[in-house]
DNA sequence: TATTGACTTAAAGTTAACTTTAAGTTGTAG
DNA sequence: CTACAACTTAAAGTTAACTTTAAGTCAATA
């Protein structure tokens, strides 16, 4: 199958636009023309669109996600570097879902902390809050508003 | 104790700037002053700034923290709006740590693909490499590049 | 009291990642 | 063959979140 820019997009969900741009910046060196100067995405094509996808959603810029697909297009020869892309990349998205739950785990804090003062129906009552009525797992935030 | 700017800055940090920035838009109405302007930080500040820190590290907007700010200095007639919002935060993050667990399982088959690659010396090694020869967790990343 | 480093504001500048616009071309349906 | 929707490029515009600059002020130390 052959889809157009907009085919695509739509597959995608991104806006035509944002792919012509990609292309303009170096990312879709594989898609292909028809005679006329129009892009033509084959199939294969959105695996590559799923791997800019994957970087670009994980922080990856748009420069840093050039150099990676130039890498591919190389060939062999840059597999290591590939390689040592990838495993980067997976270590700053594990760094990136710790980080996560840490801020998840202040979320769900504060959630218990309206809740509550909702029930008391006055913030004020976390002032004369005793510790034991504190689920341990939140202990860490107490002294905080 | 109270600190300056720059002080606060290094212990979050941050620029001192950034934090000028974050007045400015009206993210820290909580910070006192001095005789002669000077911003002065004071401990429970810092945990303003954490709850700052986590809400625009989860991708909220300038905008919409100074609406949840806004909302806690209205006092307790706001309790119910902070909790919405605080929830729907919560439910952002738990979407974004899913999002981002997907990433993270593309990204080890990258890995696995590539360390194969490497050890063949070629990429060409999956283009005949039969299905059981796959981990099993990678088999719905088949038929991509 | 003079120096000096850190502070103050307002305003302009930066950057990334698009998005929009304008002018023109392609390709399909009738 | 004509319409016309969707495509093309280049260039300008947008947005968020800072960052930098410039001109001046504060406050701690010698």
């Amino acid at each position: 199958m052959i889809y157009t820019v907009g085919e695509m997009a739509k597959q995608l969900d991104v806006t035509a636009s944002t792919l012509r741009y990609y292309d303009k910046e170096g990312l879709l060196p594989f898609v292909e023309r028809s005679n006329g100067g129009m892009r033509m995405f084959k199939d294969e094509d959105i695996s590559w669109l799923k791997i800019i996808e994957c970087l670009k959603k994980t922080g990856m810029s748009i420069k840093d996600i050039k150099h990676f697909i130039d890498c591919c297009m190389e060939g062999d020869s840059k597999i290591d570097e590939r390689l040592t892309i990838i495993e980067s990349q997976r270590d700053t998205v594990i760094k990136q879902m710790k980080e996560m739950q840490e801020m998840l785990d202040m979320l769900n804090y504060k959630c218990w902390y309206y809740e509550t003062a909702k029930k008391a129906g006055t913030c004020a009552v976390h002032d004369d809050m005793q510790v034991k009525n504190v689920p341990k797992e939140y202990h860490k935030y107490l002294n905080q508003k």
